[in-house]
DNA sequence: CTAAATGCAAACTATTTGCAACGAT
DNA sequence: ATCGTTGCAAATAGTTTGCATTTAG
């Protein structure tokens, strides 16, 4: 694991948010000024292909890396915002119900969050 | 709703496909030659934003569009293919967990389809 | 010494925008 | 005449690639 792909996973690791690349790009900037763009997109392409992040792709907007521990996304469906939420695990259910076995899954769930909702 | 909307909404809901919008711009200009990319992207939008469609981002991919009527969705992981799936719905269930209402969701289940299996 | 990782610039893909022309009320 | 829709070209955002240079084992 090369040393900005370890910066990169921690980042990931440490944050509450889910960061675009261009975000996590800024925040390792700060301590690695030389670092390029390139480097990160590459480094966390490795660390996608490796199952060391998960990769969340939102309409409209660009792909954001989040920590691996399986939960789950609220997404408002105005303004975009996107939480993590801890829902019941389906993975058995979903296996019993399409009779195969299954990676993984991705669920997000669509509201309107309170400001949007106030609006 | 304007005419090429019309016929964009007419080929996602006939087609079993996932289309992309390269991929509905070549399938519209079959019959309308005269019709630019631009347009079928922002038709594309149009019937988004108003609900007559949904989109679909999948990571390392351009967006697909499909239908509006729910079902969910399974994604081979290595080759990227994706079918329709009908699973039970969890809307009731996600709202007694979450005590929220909530507008849609989103599920997509990721396995290794027959093909990429065998390799 | 070698291989892997990085910086840099350019390329590429997907998508959006500004504007002029067109078409239907 | 007016307003929405289209065609066109250029712009932009996000991401990837090729290659020369640096770094670490």
């Amino acid at each position: 694991m090369s040393r900005y792909a370890d910066l990169i996973l921690e980042l990931i690791n440490q944050s509450k948010e889910h960061m675009t690349a261009e975000q996590l790009f800024l925040e390792l900037k700060k301590t690695e000024p030389k670092v390029v763009q390139a480097t990160v997109y590459n480094n966390l392409n490795a660390l996608y292909q490796n199952g060391l992040i998960r990769k969340l792709s939102i309409e409209n907007s660009p792909d954001r890396y989040d920590k691996i521990r399986k939960h789950d996304h609220l997404v408002c469906r105005k303004c975009g915002e996107l939480s993590d939420i801890n829902l019941e695990d389906l993975t058995k259910n979903l296996e019993n119900q399409l009779k195969e076995e299954i990676l993984s899954y991705d669920l997000k769930v669509f509201y309107l969050c309170k400001k949007c909702r106030e609006e």
